[in-house]
DNA sequence: CACGACTCCTGCTGGC
DNA sequence: TGCCAGCAGGAGTCGT
């Protein structure tokens, strides 16, 4: 479900009642996500401060300590996670797998398809990204460094069509299915074009679409934080209005020319073949 | 090295 | 109305 937009959002709605706060409890439920979830949770979490909560890609990031311990909680949403702020007496439902209990609420991590992680990474807040899922991760398309010679050098190599580059997160991270069309909609650039052969002038096309897309986004669900990590119910997922994703057979936004859907490296890429070349 | 296919799991949708 | 194939916003691994 998530892509870096939401999982922003998600991690601002979480500071404002978890940083600081203790963990009173642990609750491991059903253990199987795409790793399990490592036991010795159980006795390490218990006592511990939420000191700070951070974000790498799609990695939410709880940096945790009490004397004798400290280490980063990771948890990563999948594709259909969401973690809540629920009363003490809310019965879990089916697909609650794990939980913090703090003094007032518990925090709460429901993964209906189970592509989530919940992991540990021992040591200090410096140390979290030597994890093994994290230490390859690429860079963040909201930094400095994410500029349009970058992205070009970046994808010199890259023969491959642009969208798919685009959603791999050992170049840049955060991008997923969504985002990696709309960003290519609102730089006019077609999904199937190599990315080799994309000229660095419409990479500083492309480059002010990517970060424009991802905070139009976390602006639109900011608006929404308190709903999105209390909600009982509901979506617990926000979009920006797509330009063209989902959009197959309907009207161009920009042009009226048609929406057409196409398949890329096992995913549905949406964009419009008269806008973007 | 770069790339695509395959894999994990459950739920929903659309076509018959 | 019911059934089933196909698809879903992620990402690691493996074979080529």
């Amino acid at each position: 479900m998530p892509e870096l937009p939401e999982v922003e959002v998600c991690r601002r709605g979480l500071v404002p009642e978890l940083e600081g706060a203790l963990i009173k409890g642990v609750v491991i439920r059903s253990p199987k996500l795409r790793q399990v979830i490592p036991p010795e949770l159980l006795s390490l979490l218990p006592g511990c401060r939420v000191m700070a909560i951070r974000r790498r890609g799609k990695y939410l990031l709880f940096d945790c300590r009490k004397p004798g311990v400290e280490g980063c909680l990771i948890i990563h949403l999948g594709m259909s996670g969401n973690l809540r702020f629920v009363p003490h007496d809310l019965p879990p439902g089916k697909h609650d797998h794990f939980e913090l209990v703090l003094a007032d609420q518990i925090l709460r991590f429901a993964d209906p398809r189970r592509f989530g992680v919940v992991l540990w990474q021992p040591g200090p807040p410096e140390v979290a990204e030597q994890h093994p899922l994290l230490a390859n991760q690429g860079l963040e398309p909201l930094s400095d460094g994410f500029t349009d010679d970058w992205l070009h050098d970046a994808c010199a190599k890259r023969s491959g069509p642009i969208k798919p580059v685009l959603m791999d997160s050992h170049m840049v991270v955060g991008i997923g299915n969504i985002y990696a069309s709309e960003s290519l909609f609102r730089a006019g650039i077609s999904p199937v074009r190599a990315a080799n052969r994309i000229s660095r002038a419409r990479y500083a096309l492309l480059v002010p679409a990517i970060r424009e897309t991802l905070s139009d986004a976390i602006a639109a669900g900011g608006s929404s934080i308190r709903d999105y990590v209390h909600s009982d119910g509901g979506a617990g997922c926000f979009q920006i209005q797509a330009g063209v994703y989902d959009r197959a057979g309907q009207p161009c936004l920009r042009c009226g020319g048609v929406i057409r859907q196409i398949r890329q490296a096992g995913r549905s890429s949406y964009y419009c073949p008269r806008c973007q070349h």
